[in-house]
DNA sequence: TCTCGTTTGCAAATGCATTGCAAGTACGAT
DNA sequence: ATCGTACTTGCAATGCATTTGCAAACGAGA
């Protein structure tokens, strides 16, 4: 590696989260934790790979390294639906899932977690059996500073 | 148009629908509104061409018909974050969303309309503020048959 | 029926994501 | 510290859903 990322997510972190998940300590897989660790909001690939742009990754780099990293539980991939995948570092414990739910601003395409918040399916009747166990919720709306 | 589509949902009601949104009524989109209206489920294009595959439509025009219904407010488009879209057939009067929340499998990839259930989100610490107005909830999770 | 603006089919193009393969690299064994 | 091998990477080609340009076909008001 020719240059050293500037990260607040140490790279021994990094290593630790791959060794735990058996993956070889690469840069390119290295700089993907760190870049996710960097901030709180998921990543799609094209935003990791524009980060990690001095570096010279190959995008199909990036997305095997996401592919690998969401595979083994370190981070969770969110499909939100705009033809974007979406990535973000998951706290260790959580089980390769995001715990929160999303918001996803229909106007500005700002994504956010909605960490503090749960959501509950209420039926109108309550007769009315919950489809299936919950595991992912996304939101979409006006955010309010697009309201 | 050569052959007539068999459909619960009868052509007149279709062609009233295009009518109210000043668009043309051509075989092409009383096909697809037809269709959309026979499913209680949303289609995406594909599947719509699938249907309809009889008569021969042009892909093309199976997205673009389904492009203006949406922009009419007579369907709603649904990205339910597979890389593929869904349409389904608005009730008159609903403002161009879909009202109800949807429930999509990640193990089989149905997706179902949680018609007559709503959604609340619950802030853990009440002083926590709402991230904007929600228009649309989705819900990914393992359904009751493959639970 | 005629006319004109709208719509369609076709083919090519776009954009995100995936894959095959040869060259390069990590890391446990030596 | 070095080696060997299995794992990774870069590159180019491919896949899939969707979009677009354009000429021909069509719907609907005059």
């Amino acid at each position: 590696m020719a240059r050293k990322r500037k990260s607040g997510f140490s790279m021994e972190a990094a290593k630790a989260l791959l060794r735990g998940a058996n993956l070889r300590c690469t840069a390119a897989r290295i700089a993907v934790v760190q870049t996710l660790g960097d901030h709180q909001t998921p990543l799609s690939p094209n935003e990791v790979a524009d980060e990690l742009s001095e570096f010279g990754f190959d995008k199909s780099t990036i997305y095997r390294s996401l592919t690998e990293l969401d595979e083994s539980g370190i981070v969770a991939r969110l499909d939100l639906g705009d033809a974007v995948r979406r990535f973000e570092l998951l706290p260790s414990g959580s089980e390769g899932r995001s715990e929160h739910p999303h918001f996803m601003c229909i106007d500005c395409g700002k994504v956010m977690c909605l960490s503090g918040f749960h959501v509950e399916l209420v039926p109108d009747n309550p007769k009315q059996k919950p489809p299936g166990k919950m595991e992912e919720i996304l939101i979409k709306g006006h955010c309010n500073t697009c309201r």
